[in-house]
DNA sequence: CAGTGAGCGAGCTTCCGCTTGACTT
């Protein structure tokens, strides 16, 4: 029995230390943090000067009693969690939790894997720093309270089930602004001129206006006197100039750069990350700091020097310039800089050459190069066309990497321009206009608001994708595809055969993988943005971060400063909840010239809908569901009054009726007890599709049913039921379906008795939600 | 699941940050 237990946060991390320290040492992993505070009356007792109620996870309990008896055992407990807040919170209730002794437990932290960090912590261990535990208490009661007060005046004012919390609003903040100042944009139209020009030797090359027109006929003009104009250079400048390579990857910058180069989610990068550093190629992926170890600089130098020449080697030190950043880790880096490329399959070796290649690139030298700009006199005051030209002259890093840019069309200038000479006369082969517009500021991806709410401070590496999967599934945006319309625009083109025009067709507003917030996302922003604009603040969590780091220098006591939070907070969140009006977004759309009555368009119960007439009419009034794509925002009143013309009745099929209408899961046709669901995408509608084409659909979905089934246990009551399903034969009873144990060979020969019991076993089963049930069957066994 | 949109009321929903597998019909 090892005389000494070592816990870690991370298994993978686990095993590589447990190398490095030998057999007097077992390392063993928490997996992050063990205890959280309980739901039930918000975990929090605020009138016990907020005392944290804090329970072991339900996932956590076997780990935690597997720690205990390994604690009891050993002579000494080494807790070596991260070197940050949240470590350090994982330190201390891992000490509450296995009842742990301050004689026989060290903290101790290092931010590197490396043997001589380790062993160097080994020797230097310290005690829990309270202060630090009181900072990160702070952060877990102040967002527990945000989060648990905040949304239930959602569900009570705008619909249930929704959420509200210090990271998930700003961010859904952010993208409905954004629209909002898309909806808002009017764009500019400008005539931008750019010319291509031979010198006296024949040799061409492209020159732009250094001036914008504002419309048509100054554009003209401008050509017009071109084509009288003699062309000349007028001066030459060729500088040297430098570009440096961009600092290592932390969690951002890889999600950002492996959705640019790779066109990966924030999420598909975590979880490939996640393999590679799995299998020990790669460092820590959740990670705030660009920072790397010294045998990590010596590693990469000793490969750049070998592979590529020792001119090409340059050991740099990068800062983390990221507020709030707590630098537990190095960066994310390769493991070993000599394995140029691992990983198993395709997306894993992708990912693996970026991090690999950013790695490498960042330690390697300056790209040298040479800009030469042409300022060539144009026909009129200040007017002149200007070339860039840039050569380069030592590759330096960009031999093995550049960083992407999300700037759509920056005309990046590369390439040489012709050797040439001041005064030397230059004819034009062509000088174009083009009519073009100014552009609104892009929507959000995935990628691009993980780097927004890096620099306003707020979320953590960990919680970035998380994030991005809560406001999707709260509905409050989506990704989703726009089509964009078409525009036309002029260009002109003078050439020795003289000006010739002509009207052009682009298609604009087009968009797509961005995020786009929902009716529901809009009017809960609308509301909250109202209503607590201090949470909603972007420097809210900059603020909070100041008092936490307070706390952490023991300048602040923790519950203090909750309190003045929750003195202000919690009488208003009242006001508001007892006297606001309730959110829907309401929009009066006209009348309904049957009825008289006015028809509105607001969020439902159910989601966005339109609503003829009134709850207190003496008649009901109609409702209608909204259709994907539609908003309640826009909607006009005669798409609006559309939607009442559903469901359809589209006539017979062997003597019952056949319909079409659109249902939770989408637009579908009805046939007897079958649901048949249509795809729009495929240019089926419930509003136009036709008898025949409804039948159709319906066989094949029969059909699909038939082939499903392989038995009932009683045709008179077929409440359970066998079935095919695209993972293997299942059992379905009621509404529920269950998974078949893997020891049944033959489904067919299945008893009632056996399924009864295969359902009754997993009813006892913990579900995924609410897993907290789940000790009571381990317990038994 | 295949309608509903109010209100009644029990019991539920919900936060952020650390970690991995379990699971999908």
């Amino acid at each position: 029995m090892p005389k000494n237990l070592v816990i870690v946060e991370s298994p993978a991390k686990a095993k590589t230390i447990e190398k490095f320290l030998g057999k007097d040492f077992q390392v063993e992993s928490s997996y992050g943090h063990i205890r959280d505070l309980v739901q039930k009356d918000m975990g929090v007792d605020v009138a016990n000067n907020f005392a944290p109620n804090y329970a072991i996870s339900s996932d956590k309990k076997d780990v935690v009693k597997k720690l205990k008896k390994l604690s009891k055992d050993a002579e000494m407990v080494w807790l070596a969690s991260d070197e940050d807040r949240e470590g350090e919170a994982i330190a201390w209730h891992l000490y509450e939790a296995l009842e742990l002794a301050p004689t026989n437990t060290n903290r101790i932290t290092f931010s590197e894997i490396t043997k001589k960090a380790i062993e160097n912590s080994i020797q230097n261990p310290r005690r829990i720093n309270t202060d630090l535990v009181n900072a990160q208490q702070a952060r877990r009661v102040l967002d527990r309270l945000v989060g648990f007060e905040l949304s239930p005046v959602l569900w009570k004012k705008i619909k249930a089930g929704l959420s509200a919390g210090r990271v998930q609003s700003v961010a859904v903040r952010l993208i409905v602004e954004r629209e909002i100042e898309i909806r808002n944009f009017k764009a500019k139209t400008f005539y931008k001129v750019v010319a291509e020009f031979s010198n006296t030797k024949g040799k061409s090359f492209k020159a732009e206006l250094n001036k914008k027109f504002d419309n048509e006929s100054e554009a003209r003009d401008f050509l017009d006197q071109c084509s009288k104009h003699k062309f000349q250079i007028d001066s030459l400048e060729t500088k040297p100039a430098k570009k440096s390579p961009a600092a290592p990857f932390t969690t951002s910058t890889l999600q950002q750069e492996a959705a640019r180069k790779l066109y990966f989610s924030v999420g598909q990068t975590m979880s490939v990350a996640q393999k590679l550093y799995e299998a020990g190629l790669i460092t820590y992926m959740r990670t705030d700091s660009t920072n790397l170890s010294d045998d990590a600089l010596a590693a990469a130098s000793a490969e750049i020097s070998e592979h590529y020449g020792k001119d090409f080697a340059k050991t740099r030190r990068f800062s983390t310039k990221t507020k709030g950043a707590q630098e537990a880790h190095e960066a994310v880096r390769p493991t070993y800089f000599n394995r140029h490329k691992a990983g198993t399959g395709d997306q894993q070796q992708r990912l693996y050459d970026l991090i690999w290649k950013r790695s490498i690139a960042s330690q390697m030298s300056d790209a040298e190069l040479e800009r030469t700009v042409f300022r060539i006199n144009g026909p009129g005051e200040k007017l002149e066309f200007v070339a860039r030209g840039e050569v380069i002259k030592f590759e330096g890093f960009l031999k093995v990497y550049l960083e992407g840019t999300d700037d759509e069309d920056s005309d990046e200038q590369s390439g040489m321009l012709p050797a040439s000479s001041k005064g030397e006369a230059l004819s034009y082969s062509e000088i174009i206009a083009t009519q073009r517009f100014s552009k609104h500021a892009p929507r959000f991806t995935e990628a691009s608001l993980v780097k927004k709410l890096e620099e306003l401070g707020i979320g953590r590496p960990s919680t970035y994708a998380p994030t991005i999967s809560t406001i999707i599934k709260r509905q409050y945006v989506e990704k989703s595809e726009l089509e964009g319309s078409k525009r036309d625009y002029l260009r002109m083109a003078l050439s020795v055969d003289g000006l010739k025009e002509e009207k052009l067709q682009e298609t604009t507003g087009a968009d797509k993988n961005k995020l786009i917030p929902t009716d529901i996302g809009s009017v809960v922003n609308g509301f909250l943005t109202e209503h607590f604009h201090n949470i909603l603040d972007y420097n809210f969590t900059a603020s909070v971060e100041q008092k936490f780091d307070q706390i952490a220098q023991g300048q602040a006591e923790w519950t203090a400063m909750i309190d003045d939070f929750y003195q202000d907070f919690h009488p208003h969140l009242k006001e508001v909840e007892e006297n606001s009006e309730r959110a829907t977004g309401e929009r009066v759309l006209g009348e309904d010239p049957k009825s008289g009555k006015q028809v509105i368009a607001r969020i439902g119960r159910y989601g966005p809908m339109i609503q003829i007439g009134d709850v207190e009419d003496e008649d009901k009034p109609r409702f209608a569901s909204l259709r994907k794509g539609q908003s309640i925002d826009t909607i006009s009143f005669e798409e609006a009054m559309e939607l009442f013309k559903l469901p359809r009745e589209l006539g017979e099929y062997q003597g019952e009726k056949v319909s079409a209408n659109i249902g939770r899961f989408g637009p579908y046709v009805k046939f007897k007890s079958t649901f048949a669901s249509i795809k729009e995408a495929d240019g089926d509608d419930p509003m136009t599709i036709e008898l025949e084409r409804a039948i159709e659909i319906i066989d094949a979905k029969i059909k699909a049913d038939k082939e499903k089934f392989i038995k009932v246990f009683d045709e008179a009551k077929p409440e359970i039921q066998v079935l095919n399903g695209r993972y293997g034969p299942y059992l379905k009873s009621g509404r529920k379906n269950f998974k078949l144990p893997k020891e049944i060979e033959d489904p067919a020969a299945l008893t009632r008795e056996e399924a009864e019991k295969i359902i009754e076993e997993s009813a006892k089963k913990p579900a995924k939600s609410r897993a907290r049930k789940s000790t009571k069957t381990k317990s038994k066994k």
